[in-house]
DNA sequence: GCTTGAACCTAAAACGATTTAGCTGCAATT
DNA sequence: AATTGCAGCTAAATCGTTTTAGGTTCAAGC
């Protein structure tokens, strides 16, 4: 049947098909044929020819033809790979749906919604290089083949890139090296001297920065190289088997320092398997990325940005480039908190 | 300036205003005045008024314009209410993801988007009444004014509602009932006689139906009708809060179900402050919505649905209506599965 | 004075769906 | 026989943006 076929089926096509008008079409995808008097039989053989013709409406024609003039909608998306834990994105969705409701007005409408990429492979993400999907866009949690993408093309959008520095995008990003060093401070004042890092497999420009800063804040104080424990994945389970792992080999941790909190949760898992007791005979410190990271068992010290002020100063800068307050490119660092809680 | 504006700013309001056409302005917006030569006086004038005027590009326009007429879009939407812990939605996200790569073609292409609207307030959700944002969504947690709205209009494209029964929709959820009753009878099993449940104060219809049935079930087997505590959210904070407050009356409370597994969280929270031991004292029970509620300590017994059998119907059917191989609404109900953990 | 080329800009079509106003033909009424 | 009314349909405009092919002007070269 569907030789050769390059056109869409369009409504045209459906039309043709069936000898009637697109209006009629229009009528019967729309559930209208009674207030406008189709013919039973024709809605019929209309609605024969959707299904077998395979139509797929064109949500973007729909909606330019919906569209009321006398409002301005302006979509805003935010894009995180899709390896990425989701709850991270939850404090910036919550914290840009306050924004737009603050500046919602009947004309103006905004709508926030979360965009998945696989993680390296952004620039597939469809509207993105023709800026046909949103008016302004918030990017988190690259990859080195993003930010290499991102940093080759510069859209001609508003677009705030959160957690590592371009040149040629605005970014908001925790302090280089501080988170780190502040983890290390922990470790050296509980008195801990042989801490390791524990990471996952792929790191993005920011859990890499925290292990470095950590590793060469602790060798600035004498101590030796920490061990890097690297977990396949990012989840609690992934973290678990790489510390079960490690603690098998090396009787004498007395530290970790997880650059996401769901391993540090792992970290607590297999510390209790292995009958070490937590801050007492290990420390533990996370990052402060897990939205209930101070209702763990114990409660998780942390070393990592605000989130709230970083997602405060991303929403700052995304509405002035939406407004065209500001154009050049900025990098704004947020410090990190110190939250110290029971696993230390 | 602005007195009496009706009228949307095009580029064609722009063009008029500089005196150039709407071409011209176009092309300074892509950014693209080198390569087609515009003199550098007009693009700063055009750059002006863009700025002036307060331009905002119409994405479904640009998107209509830049459409591939060979290539398919289908545009999903996951709807999910703003109050609800996106942590849930994760998990359909990723079945959605995993069930359109597998679908994808060179001339198909999906994109997956999740949307929040506020609790009660899915009506006002932008382009669902009219389809000109998706071509499919699934819905879940929805509150009561959400569903009448639902069973008021039907919409007319693809649409699975998870977590409650309408007549004119797809649904998929937990078998009525059946995940209240398991947690009563677990209880029952480890002879505890005064449990009571908590909940948020705004009820799901999922979540009214676990409280009610667990209610019933104690109470034919002679079990004093127990307690509701009811948390002011979802977090585990406003569960520790409703939990502290609820043992400080009731001496006897030996065991928690609690209808979100961060509100159990909280519990154990309140637990441990209290000084009770878990399941020692009190056994709490969750319902599994948790991503890491196995890494919970101690370890969180659930009784709930299979998420990822309920999200495979969903996928199962939300792809059927699209294809309209399937078009008159059914209910799919699935069984809740009992994992008994550490906290019972 | 005519041609050539560059610089700068425009006209018009196209993307796909929807709606409004109105047309046609037939049956029932006068 | 003329009018009215209705059922059942269509033509054409419209939404806002982008791009292609081409037009106009002016200066330089012959």
């Amino acid at each position: 049947m569907a030789r050769g076929v390059k056109r869409p089926v369009t409504v045209r096509t459906i039309a043709d098909h069936v000898g009637v008008s697109p209006a009629a079409v229009s009528t019967v995808l729309a559930n209208r044929h009674v207030e406008r008097r189709l013919a039973a039989a024709t809605v019929e053989r209309i609605r024969q020819a959707v299904r077998e013709l395979g139509y797929v409406p064109n949500v973007a024609a729909r909606r330019l033809r919906a569209h009321d003039p006398a409002v301005h909608s302006m979509d805003l998306g935010i894009l995180t790979s899709f390896e990425a834990p989701l709850f991270l994105v939850s404090r910036t969705l919550r914290q840009v749906q306050a924004a737009v409701d603050a500046r919602s007005a009947p004309d103006r409408r905004f709508s926030v919604s979360i965009d998945i990429f696989h993680a390296g492979r952004l620039r597939e993400m469809p509207g993105l290089l023709n800026a046909s999907r949103f008016n302004g866009v918030i990017i988190s949690n690259t990859l080195p083949a993003d930010d290499a993408f991102l940093r080759s093309t510069t859209l001609p959008y508003a677009v705030v890139v959160q957690g590592r520095r371009l040149e040629n995008y605005c970014c908001v990003l925790e302090t280089p090296g501080e988170g780190g060093r502040r983890a290390a401070e922990i470790m050296l004042a509980g008195g801990r001297r042989r801490p390791v890092v524990l990471t996952p497999a792929l790191l993005t420009e920011t859990t890499a920065d925290r292990a470095a800063a950590f590793c060469t804040a602790l060798a600035e104080h004498g101590v030796a190289e920490p061990h890097t424990v690297a977990a396949k994945g990012f989840t609690p389970a992934s973290g678990a088997a790489a510390v079960q792992a490690h603690l098998a080999a090396d009787r004498d941790c007395d530290g970790i320092f997880a650059v996401t909190d769901t391993l540090a949760l792992g970290a607590f898992h297999a510390l209790k398997v292995a009958g070490r007791r937590v801050p007492a005979d290990v420390a533990v410190i996370g990052v402060g990325d897990h939205e209930h990271a101070d209702f763990f068992a114990p409660p998780l010290t942390c070393v990592g940005p605000s989130y709230d002020l970083v997602v405060e100063e991303i929403v700052t800068l995304l509405f002035s480039l939406m407004n065209r307050r500001r154009v050049k490119p900025t990098a704004v660092f947020v410090p990190p908190t110190v939250t110290v809680r029971g696993s230390t």
